[in-house]
DNA sequence: AATTATTGTCTTTTTTTTAGACAATAATGA
DNA sequence: TCATTATTGTCTAAAAAAAAGACAATAATT
């Protein structure tokens, strides 16, 4: 079995992908750990088919990697410095993991293909964690999320890839409404407030805050959420267009 | 003469630069026009050799094709639809002109390798329009500037690609002092308000602009600029910190 | 029925933005 | 020389928006 058909993709490009989620006041980065590589994550990444486009590239290598479909996606920077593909960094990585290339069934032909100077394409995806269920492929032993403060050890120049998408995340809050993405159908307001609290990390005022984003237009208010709690019971929300705001524009 | 060595590029990707001056109330993109296509434009462009970073990528390539050094460069975003580089695409524009990959001086290894799909990658440069006196380089038979609101006819989807260039220009505008890299080195109150005017396409109030402006307490007052003109002079401005702001990040 | 912990909303205060006003001034020309 | 003209620089007033303060409503709990 040929895991690389190399001749199907363009060469030294690839694709990275950060998948953001939300979960109780963390924001989380979506990391499947190939097999193999012990105590190195990756972000889920691929190459280009020669008659796919970029966009629906990074769509693929989501769910191929992933498990995850139909989500909002942003492309948000190429990273092509020298030094992020050196020869010597693939080269540290894999072969302080000796096995690695038999174990994942690569050639040498396949492995001097990795090897060569990489142009990779930053995608950042918003999901709904509550309702993602990753699927671990055959590559990989896990699939798991991690608080964007806590990451695991990322090789390469992953760790730099995840803040941009972060930098850029917090850009396009303020300009689209792309963050209710990252919330299930219904929501409070207090889950919406902790939302922008925790990706801006900067506190708001709840009456303030409340006040902003009803003013927006955007939600419904449905009927109470009664949590069991010794209070009053919150108001659900719901966006009232279908999220997935932008998505990517397949191109 | 081989004008194009293959192997010392990256397959399949390129760069594309939309340079934006500022003259006369009107943006204004550098275009040059290779040689015995007629009536047809194309963005500078090149492709990214092995062994130099993306952003050295772009900067050598703007100075090869316009002869423009030392500028602030953007990164805005990657095109890489299927339609972009469909085959036909490049036939039909180059077969129209029959003998231009002779008269380049191109092999027919070269036209295949160009007729590959390609992605490419967008930057972005502003510069001042006054200091620059563009190359003609041999490639090419001219290199001018037009008003972003008459661009001669463009090939493949480099009109496309100045659009978005256009859209992420004015959403930087509003974050980033990126703007006085349009502007010689002193400017009166008045051309920044043009300035801003002509690219936001709208319309702003002397007073209040002037108060906005000098609240960033960026700008330094130098002397009066007397023109001859019946009526109060107006103070010269200078930036206070060099421009080029965020340059290429060589990456 | 009083207590507690929130939530929803209103009012007041402060800050920012927008609009209006006008003096200053560099030629022009009677 | 001295109004006239066309701008420019800056001030104040009005309007709008943001921030802060206040409080009643309410879902359990005691």
């Amino acid at each position: 079995m040929n895991i690389l058909n190399k001749e199907d993709y363009i060469e030294q490009v690839s694709i990275d992908c950060v998948i953001f989620g939300f979960y109780e006041r963390q924001l989380r980065v979506l990391l499947p750990k190939i097999k193999f590589l012990k105590n190195i994550w990756t972000l889920p990444g691929g190459f280009i088919l020669q008659n796919e486009s970029l966009g629906h590239a990074a769509l693929r290598i989501l769910a191929e990697r992933t498990g995850i479909r139909d989500i909002y996606l942003e492309q948000f920077q190429v990273f092509g410095s020298l030094e992020r593909s050196s020869p010597g960094l693939m080269r540290d990585v894999l072969n302080s993991h000796k096995g690695v290339f038999d174990e994942l069934g690569l050639t040498s032909e396949d492995v001097k293909w990795l090897q060569r100077r990489f142009i990779s394409i930053g995608y950042y995806a918003l999901v709904d964690i509550h309702k993602v269920v990753p699927e671990i492929s055959e590559l990989d032993e896990s699939c798991e999320w991690y608080d964007i403060k806590e990451l695991p050890p990322l090789a390469f120049d992953h760790a730099e890839i995840v803040m941009k998408a972060l930098d850029s995340l917090r850009l396009m809050l303020n300009h689209k409404l792309i963050g209710f993405n990252l919330l299930p159908e219904t929501f409070t307001m207090k889950e919406v407030q902790d939302l922008y609290e925790t990706v801006l990390d900067k506190p708001f005022r709840r009456n303030n805050f409340q006040k902003m984003i009803l003013d927006l237009d955007i939600l419904e208010r449905m009927e109470k959420k009664f949590t069991g709690a010794a209070n009053k019971a919150p108001y659900l929300y719901r966006f009232k267009n279908k999220a997935i705001e932008a998505g990517v524009s397949i191109n």
